[in-house]
DNA sequence: CGTGGAAGTCAACAGGTGTTGACCGCACGG
DNA sequence: CCGTGCGGTCAACACCTGTTGACTTCCACG
C-alpha cells in the first residue's frame, strides 16, 4: 500500500487545482466553467488539469465530493431539532463553496443532479429515519427538509431575491426553526 | 398604430421559434441551449432566429416572460389558502416550461436570475401584500413563500429526488398546504 | 556525475459557438 | 408584366472549448 508514502511534490499543485476548480463552480456552474480558467487560477497549465484528473467531468466529481455533516438530532430536545438545522446549515453554506457548487450545476449537467441525490440518499435521509420509524414517511420527510433547505439555499445564495439576503442569520433560524420542525413532526394525513 | 394590422405571414414562424426556445431553454438552461438547436427544433435557419430576435439574450428574454397567474387570496377562506397555493403551482408547473426555463437557467445566467427577482418582486409581493399590511414584513413572508415554491420545484423537477417526484399531487398538496399557511400566518418573532 | 522518471510547458487538433452579410425566390401591388 | 420587398437560405467569420501528444525542465537516487 503507498497510501502512506511521503508527500509527493505534486500535491500542492492539485490542490491548488480542486480549490480553483471549487470555487468557479461555484461561481458559475459546470457548463460556464473552463478547464482554461481553472488553470489560470491555479496559475498552471490547462495540461495538467487534464493529467491530474483525466476530464473536466471527472475533475467535477472530485470538486464536488462532499459531507454536509449533519449533526445527530436523535439526542437534542424535540423543540431545538429545527432551528438546529436551520442554524447548521447556515453556517456550513456560509463558510464552503461545495452546496453552491451543486446548486449551480445540478441544474444542467445530470451526473451532478445524479451527485445531489447520492447526497440525499446517502446523508439526508439516514438522519431524519432516525426519528421516524416507518422508511417510507422517513424517505418523504426526508424530502420535505430537502426542499426547505434547498429553496432557502435557492433564493438567498443563487436568486438572491433581496429580502432573503437582506436577513440576517439569527432572522433565518428563528423563522426557518419552526417550520422544519412542523415538517419534522407531521405525518401523512391524506389519502391512501 | 400597426398592432391591429393583418397577421403577417412570419408570425406562424416567430412563434415556432418561441416554442422550441422555451422547450430547449426548460430542458437545458441557458447555456447549453444553442440558437442551432432551436433553429433546428423550428425547422428554420439560425440566421432567423438572429433577424427575429436579435441575440440569444433577447430571445431568452421572450422566451422567460411570463405570468404566474398567483390566484387571489383574499377572498378564500383562511384554511385553503395554503392548500390554493400549493395545487395552483402544481398545475402551473405541469402544463407550461416556464417555470423549469427559470430554474434552470437562472443558476447560471445573471439576466434570468434578474427576471426572477422581477417576478417575484411584480407578481409574488403584491399577492402576500394583500395579507399583511406591515410592507416589510410582507416582503419577508413573500421571500419564503418563493422558497417553498422553489425548493418543491427544484426537488421535484430538476434534481428529481424519488420521494419527491413519487408523490402525487394530492399528497403534495396534503402536505404543502398546511407548510405555506403556516408561513403566511406567521409573524417575525425573534430579535429587534 | 548522469540517468530515469516525474512535473510542467507548448502548440495544435477537431469540433462547436454566436453572429454576420451576401444571396435567392416568391407573392403582391403598380 | 415588372420590380420591390419580405421571408428564407447559405457559407463564412472569429472565437472558444475539451483534449492530446510531443517536448523541455527539474529533482532524487544510484
Amino acid at each position: 500500500m503507498t497510501s502512506a508514502s511521503r508527500p509527493r511534490r505534486s500535491d500542492a499543485t492539485r490542490a491548488a487545482i480542486l480549490n480553483a476548480a471549487r470555487e468557479r463552480f461555484a461561481a458559475d456552474g459546470y457548463d460556464r466553467t473552463t478547464i482554461r480558467a481553472v488553470a489560470a487560477d491555479a496559475r498552471i497549465d490547462p495540461a495538467m488539469v487534464m493529467r491530474y484528473f483525466g476530464s473536466k467531468q471527472q475533475l467535477f466529481a472530485a470538486a464536488a465530493d462532499f459531507d454536509l455533516r449533519i449533526p445527530a438530532i436523535t439526542g437534542l430536545p424535540p423543540d431545538q431539532v429545527g432551528s438546529g438545522l436551520a442554524a447548521h446549515f447556515l453556517d456550513r453554506w456560509e463558510d464552503s463553496d461545495s452546496l453552491q457548487v451543486m446548486l449551480r450545476s445540478a441544474a444542467t449537467n445530470e451526473a451532478a443532479a445524479e451527485h445531489a441525490r447520492r447526497i440525499f440518499a446517502e446523508q439526508v435521509t439516514p438522519a431524519v429515519a432516525a426519528l421516524e420509524p416507518d422508511p417510507e414517511e422517513a424517505a418523504a420527510l426526508a424530502a420535505l427538509v430537502a426542499a426547505q433547505l434547498i429553496g432557502l439555499a435557492m433564493c438567498r445564495y443563487v436568486l438572491r431575491l433581496p429580502p432573503v439576503v437582506a436577513m440576517g442569520r439569527e432572522e433565518l433560524v428563528a423563522r426557518y426553526g419552526p417550520l422544519l420542525e412542523s415538517v419534522l413532526t407531521s405525518r401523512r394525513t391524506g389519502t391512501r
